[in-house]
DNA sequence: GACCAGGTCCTTG
DNA sequence: CAAGGACATGGT
């Protein structure tokens, strides 16, 4: 049963994998995980789809546009993803470092990974777990991402660490392969919604019940 | 009506 | 440094 944490966490990767296969997660451009990524801070994914769209059709779905936007039209925008105020002045932020600082991200997406994450952590409201999804999902980098399901699941698993040693656990056993980076988030945050409840976890039998 | 969602920042002890 | 509160809308 109890292995060396990072076979366990080897092993989460492993079982997950075989159970839900391929999954299609968090398409779209760099600027859509950019501005994604943001908005989804603390909410359901339906939500952030729908302010996405609006975003689009007001041809503000992009870091340039975001840059110049008016900040009343990002609120109205957004506002089905809760905390617009907040999340209008966290994109601006992101917007105007990747502007000012890179010229756009396209530019931007020439630059090593340590370099950029360490830009986008000094930026206010960009997090751990928002800068390396933009990292993995929107630059194609092998930075894992660890959310409160990851840190859930590997509790109930018998590996209580904290978040940021969990990175380094994950990252020494994933093969360094972006396909890799992205599909194991995915699979953890598709079991930790399907098993996880607040009140409610089945997590621990399954995790621990071999297979 | 209560409770929670793919966090982060700020304030307290 | 850990813990608690604030931010806010939409779904169960």
């Amino acid at each position: 049963m109890s292995g060396s944490s990072s076979s366990e966490c080897a092993r989460i990767i492993r079982v997950l994998k075989e159970h839900y296969g391929h999954i299609p997660w968090w398409p779209g451009d760099t600027d859509d995980v950019l501005i994604g990524a943001v908005l989804t801070q603390q909410t359901r994914w339906e939500n952030v789809v729908r302010a996405l769209a609006l975003l689009k059709k007001r041809s503000l779905c992009s870091v340039a546009a975001l840059y110049e936007a008016d900040p009343a039209e990002i609120e109205n925008a957004i506002r089905s993803t809760g905390f617009y105020k907040v999340k209008t002045r966290r994109l601006k932020a992101l917007a105007t470092f990747v502007m000012r600082e890179y010229g756009g991200p396209g530019p931007m997406a020439e630059y090593p990974t340590e370099l950029l994450r360490e830009g986008l952590l000094h930026v206010s409201g960009i997090g751990e777990e928002t800068a390396d999804c933009i990292l993995c999902y929107g630059f194609h980098r092998t930075s894992f991402v660890i959310d409160a399901y990851t840190h859930h699941i590997c509790g109930c698993a018998g590996i209580p660490e904290q978040k940021s040693r969990l990175k380094a656990l994950f990252e020494k056993v994933l093969l360094p392969d972006q396909d890799t980076y992205r599909q194991a988030h995915a699979h953890i945050v598709e079991y930790a919604k399907e098993y996880c409840g607040k009140k409610r976890c089945e997590t621990c039998i399954l995790m621990n019940s071999n297979e």
